[in-house]
RNA sequence: GGUCCCUUCGUCUAGUGGUUAGGACACAGGAUUUUCAUUCCUGCAACAUGGGUUCGAUUCCCAUAGGGACUACCA
């Protein structure tokens, strides 16, 4: 029987979202596209102390500006819902009720002091760690007296003995768990929320989740969740667990070690197809050598079983460079609102520059193809807007020499007598000087450039010039002049 | 400590019981370009180790090592 593909990302509000947790959306996505399936955004918030104010907008921002968009969940609704846990309360308790009435679970009222002493002395004795089901054989009358006199208690699942619990994992295979390694875990906690494992079990099941696709953190957490699927009498959906991303040393992404959110790539002047197109490309292939695909590539050539279960680092260098693939296939106006952003939170253009600004979109278009990243372009175009206030020293060292000065003054007066200044009769001026003069064309270029633009490199000088006006780029190479002397 | 997962160039990866082990990023060199970037060549560089199985293992099996996850009233 094939039933509908419908998968699930579950995130918990408790920070910002972090590539890996965007890498796992994004395989979910991919999948149900692929499957003509479902894909469903739910929200975990059910532990109440790790809650972060502000988290939920970031993970909603970060998934549209990725173009991962859900078809149920918060925001957009559906049937199914209410799509975030701590609003669905009265179901887990009411599932948790019908495993204590089941034989499945039963309440512990063990104090955290009695369970930290238990913990110590098990590591001391090195005794197989875990609950040591005290609660477990209490009797009706005792638990009706802890429950008279007002005792707090949490829910325990009956981990049964001596099974031996199988899952087949879609990427990596048949995994094993004795269930005798399992303890008693907890369910529903004493302030009345489920713990991940009942919340996820039950909305799940509730939700018609049919594959479950999370980071292989939850590996070891799966035979509990299988057995829960067993006390209630469910069919499990089939897991799938993803590998781990992590950082150039081998350790967990970090903001302290660079960027670690999905908005730190976008700050960075990544674009969210390469973005997309990269996370994409860690830890799963189309089976070929292709590497820049489009989303409707990637999506048709998607295959679970295609994922490795290896971790991949993150290499950012690699995003630079399929970041710049996307860059130059950018129009210029699809781009230039980010970069008018930042050059005006920069301070290079005043707030009343608007992004369809005409010479905001030339300065771009000069700029775009040299470019790997938007913040590339942000770096390199304040000397469009404003003189430049120091010359590389480098630069000058090699391009400004004693001479240099009278060089300059010989091209200012050329370009003064110039009718039209435009890129191709500045071209002909300076090849025509050169040759009239015996000085390589280099020579009369590169001082020019770091006398426009402060810097050695940057577009093609010709149409820089032409941009710039004949008024500024003689006002330039006069200051220039002036320091030489 | 216990349980589980993982192991091909520095990095992302392809791949097969017999291959010169392929591609990409990075790096190095060169060509082109007024600079930078692009582009185009070229180069560098990998099957963790030890046992099996086999005529033959990078590929299959086992062990070891290394890395990782879990071992909460966190997810």
């Amino acid at each position: 029987m094939s039933r509908n593909v419908r998968v699930r990302f579950a995130p918990s509000p408790t920070g910002y979202l972090h590539v890996g947790g965007a890498r796992t959306a994004l395989f979910n996505y991919c999948f149900a596209k692929k499957m003509g399936g479902t894909f469903i955004l739910r929200i975990e918030d059910t532990d109440r102390n790790r809650f972060v104010e502000g988290a939920l907008k970031e993970i909603y921002d970060s998934l549209k500006w990725l173009g991962l968009d859900w078809t149920e969940g918060p925001v957009v609704g559906g049937n199914l819902g209410p799509y975030v846990q701590s609003e669905r309360l009265d179901l887990y308790k009411q599932q948790v009720n019908y495993l204590i009435e089941n034989g499945c679970a039963y309440r512990c009222f063990c104090s955290s002091q009695r369970l930290d002493e238990m913990r110590k002395k098990q590591a001391q004795e090195k005794l197989q760690e875990g609950y040591d089901k005290q609660c477990r054989t209490l009797s009706k009358e005792e638990e009706k007296s802890q429950l008279d006199a007002g005792m707090p208690f949490v829910v325990r699942f009956k981990i049964p003995s001596g099974r031996n619990i199988v899952f087949n994992d879609v990427i990596r295979g048949n995994i094993e768990y004795k269930s005798d390694v399992l303890d008693d875990f907890v369910l529903l906690k004493s302030d009345g929320y489920p713990t991940y494992h009942l919340a996820n079990v039950v909305d799940d099941h509730a939700m018609d989740i049919s594959h479950v696709l999370r980071g292989d953190e939850w590996i070891a957490s799966t035979p509990r969740h299988i057995l829960l699927y067993e006390a209630f009498g469910w069919t499990s959906p089939q897991f799938a667990h993803m590998p781990v991303i992590l950082d150039p040393s081998g350790g967990k992404l970090s903001k302290r070690k660079g960027a670690a959110s999905v908005m730190d790539y976008k700050n960075r002047g990544i674009l969210p197809d390469a973005l997309f197109n990269f996370l994409a490309l860690l830890g799963w292939n189309p089976g070929d050598d292709r590497e820049k695909m489009s989303r409707d590539e990637i999506i048709g050539m998607f295959e679970l079983n295609k994922i490795s279960p290896k971790g991949a680092v993150f290499d950012e260098k690699k995003l630079d460079w399929m970041n710049g693939l996307y860059l130059t296939e950018s129009s210029v106006e699809t781009i230039a609102p980010d970069v008018c952003a930042a050059l005006q939170e920069k301070g290079i253009v005043t707030k009343d520059i608007s992004a369809s600004d005409p010479y905001l979109l030339t300065v771009i278009r000069l700029l775009k193809d040299r470019s790997k990243k938007i913040t590339d372009i942000v770096e390199n175009a304040a000397y469009f807007f404003a003189d430049p206030k120091a010359y590389e020293e480098k630069a000058s060292k090699k391009h400004f020499k004693p001479e240099t000065a009278k060089v300059l003054l010989g091209l200012v007066e050329k370009l003064d007598a110039m009718p039209a200044f435009s890129q191709q009769a500045i071209d002909a001026v300076y090849h025509e000087h050169a040759s009239q003069t015996q000085i390589p064309i280099g020579e009369l270029v590169h001082p020019t450039r770091l006398a426009l633009c402060g810097i050695s490199f940057g577009p093609g000088l010709f149409e820089l010039m032409e941009l710039l006006g004949k008024e500024t780029v003689l006002r330039r190479l006069n200051s220039a002049v002036n320091i030489l002397k």
